[in-house]
DNA sequence: CCGATAAGGTTCGAAACCAGACCTTATGGG
DNA sequence: CCCATAAGGTCTGGTTTCGAACCTTATCGG
């Protein structure tokens, strides 16, 4: 009795993909949900072509393509000359106007377990940790952009990056990696179905709890009230899909 | 005062590398960490190049390089008509016996930060699921190999495949993955240092508590239990590089 | 006003990667 | 014994990606 019978479970932990897709899909991906979670608004310039291709780990071709890609999609517009640059123009849409989901149901439910895992540990290594007074500040500013958004596309962009805003403070580049693309995947969910108000009353009632626990230090709060709010999430979710 | 302003710190975390080496160099990666945690036994052989080609989502020839780097490498010889293979020729050696790290020690230090998320929380979501009973058995395995291993070097192995068995009965593929990630880290860290019995004991009696918990479904234990091993570890690791 | 400069635009060869067809070898079953 | 078969080994054409040099445009500062 040795553990090589159960070899083939273990096999599939470690031969999975090595990528999931080309550079260029890739690439589309980052700077499109960039831009659609509010980390470049409207209106604002991305960085300069040949930085961005530096920190994507792209070629500038590739990278150029991508770009392509988001122009003919209406998402930037791109100046030459000095003191130009690619601009972005988009204007979040209303929740529930996605006519289907980008990707399948399965991946999408395994997002939101992930999450439950992931998130919450983001706010307890957020809270047990001490803040510049930088962070301290972001994540107070990212708060208040949540609690005060005019429309339901505007706070589910600021939801977004206050999520981001806890896992950036950690440090930790594996876990904010891991924190962006659950939020990607959120981000499509949330886009095809419709929210309620006191949905998302109920959520800001809880980002505020969470981040009052991590600017105390209160590492164990943290991570219960942000279990909580998964949770909730995911509940919601999971019965609208 | 907008979230604009903290821009900067948000665009690091989705303006990273979108995919890590060239592919050759992962798979390489994949297989040798295969290897040498142990999934593929000294003595075993790996599953034809066509299907392992197809599994890692590479092409064959991409694949032939990365086993023809292996077998320069010596942990494995292939032979070739009906009923060959790539058989794997590998015995782990005594922890403490590799000269350098392979990685930066950043991103070391940041795979146990993000360990003592992950794996208690795979701990947790394992223990809070009905287990089939060929995962039962599967963790009873793990763990009773553990317990048994005549050398430190065995040791080391069945642990990391103990991790993996857990996650793996999580049956989520995103949790697999990162508990994965981490072990490849982690093994490469305890290559290069010198393990104590006493260490190996007190390990022991942790694996042994949280595979109880699991099997008893008490995932709050579980994960409680999870977070005091991933501490100790921590700790002994730190102090050691 | 005009040139240094900071951006995007273009081109090209090299390297990596892929998909598939085909060849070679050795074994195991009939 | 022998051949169908399951493996590794080889070749080829095509696509993607890279890197790096070079061109073009427009602004900002002196």
């Amino acid at each position: 009795m040795t553990i090589a019978e159960h070899r083939g479970e273990l096999a599939d932990a470690v031969l999975r993909p090595v990528r999931g897709h080309h550079a260029f899909e890739s690439c589309v991906e980052r700077l499109a949900t960039s831009i659609r979670l509010g980390i470049y608004a409207d209106g604002s310039t991305l960085p300069p072509e040949r930085d961005l291709a530096d920190r994507i780990g792209v070629s500038r071709a590739t990278l150029r393509e991508a770009i392509a890609a988001l122009r003919e999609a209406g998402l930037v517009t791109t100046r030459r000359g000095r003191g130009g640059g690619t601009v972005v123009t988009f204007r979040p849409g209303e929740p529930g106007s996605a006519p289907t989901l980008a990707r399948p149901r399965a991946e999408l439910l395994d997002a939101l377990d992930f999450r439950r895992i992931v998130e919450p540990g983001a706010a307890w290594a957020a809270a047990d940790q001490d803040l510049t007074v930088a962070q301290d500040e972001m994540l107070r500013t990212a708060l208040e952009q949540v609690s005060t958004a005019s429309t339901k596309a505007l706070h589910r962009q600021a939801d977004s990056l206050l999520h981001l805003a806890i896992a950036s403070v950690t440090g930790s580049p594996l876990l904010i990696d891991a924190v962006t693309n659950v939020q990607m995947c959120l981000h499509d969910m949330l886009d095809a179905i419709p929210v309620l108000d006191r949905n998302i009353d109920h959520s800001r009632r809880q980002h505020v709890a969470v981040v009052e626990a991590i600017l105390a230090g209160d590492a164990a709060k943290a991570r219960r009230t942000m279990e909580s709010h998964c949770d909730d999430t995911a509940a919601l979710l999971r019965g609208l899909m």
